[in-house]
DNA sequence: AAAAGGAGCAACCGCACGCCC
DNA sequence: TGGGCGTGCGGTTGCTCCTTT
């Protein structure tokens, strides 16, 4: 890491930017030796010119032991998709049931992997509703030559228009209903549950768990909309995630990711 | 090969809330 | 009861690395 230029001190004089190897090892040597707690004592005490704020945030995030570091696996992925759902941005809550990561961590994977994704699902969402807008015109314009030319033909044609015109409105209906549904990306609803990893890294502190226990008994069974029980769907989406082409499988047809992965 | 742009991450800030003295 | 402190959260910044042009 290169000096400390463009970060500078607190107006208390507090040291700011990135942490040296020489700051991190007082700062380890001091709570191993102290404990946690008082994070404001620790600063001065442990002979570091850091906020008690910013010791805090050193440690709980990059220096307290058993954090793992790394990429967050599908398996943790979609531990924080559901407990998102759950209880939204409740990162701190989130971050007990995935032991070695902590609420920034998962903030801030949760902004650079999931808005993203929230993104491009919306990008997707107003070019279907474009291409229907197109489809209505295109329709639109159609029925009025289409009535033009009713106007010009026999009554015997006028018969067979009718009918013609008949099958025709069927067609774009049924043209128009296969706009309406979602593609196939977006179609990919499921949850990627991991039942044994998430008994793994289950809290052991109870009352963590009865938190969530009423919703998630009934949540995680929910493989699909119709009640059917398809524990091969949980691979599959496994699979899709690790696959990095495949859209995000949990966006809704409203584009709204929760909505589609979740009923309540 | 170099510049530009984007992604990812560590760290900061401000605010809110709860606990304790 | 009020102030200090610890903690949690959302938003943001600064930096590095990687990819694209």
């Amino acid at each position: 890491m290169i000096g400390m230029a463009g970060w500078g001190a607190t107006a208390q004089g507090w040291r700011k930017g990135p942490w040296t190897p020489e700051e991190d090892k007082l700062l380890t040597e001091y709570v191993n030796l102290h404990g946690e707690g008082r994070w404001s004592s620790v600063a001065r005490s442990a002979g570091l010119n850091r906020s008690g704020k910013s010791c805090r945030l050193r440690w709980v995030n990059y220096l307290r032991p058993g954090l793992k570091r790394g990429q967050i696996t599908p398996q943790e992925e979609g531990i924080i998709i559901e407990l998102h759902a759950l209880w939204g941005n409740k990162w701190s809550t989130i971050a007990r049931y995935l032991p070695g990561r902590t609420d920034n961590e998962i903030k801030n994977y949760w902004r650079t992997h999931f808005k993203k994704k929230e993104k491009s699902s919306q990008k997707q969402e107003k070019r279907r509703t474009q291409l229907l807008k197109q489809k209505q015109q295109q329709q639109q314009q159609q029925q009025q030559q289409h009535e033009g030319n009713v106007s010009r033909v026999s009554s015997h044609a006028d018969k067979t228009t009718e009918k013609l015109s008949g099958e025709h409105e069927k067609q774009q209906q049924q043209q128009q209903m296969v706009l309406m549904q979602p593609s196939i990306d977006e179609n990919q609803i499921g949850l990627p549950v991991m039942y044994q990893d998430v008994h793994a890294s289950w809290p052991s502190d109870q009352s963590v768990v009865d938190e969530g226990l009423g919703l998630w008994g009934g949540l995680w069974n929910l493989d699909d909309f119709h009640g059917h029980v398809d524990t091969s769907n949980c691979n599959k989406i496994a699979a899709m995630q690790q696959n990095e082409a495949t859209a995000f499988p949990f966006v809704g047809d409203s584009g709204n990711f929760f909505n589609g992965g979740y009923i309540f």
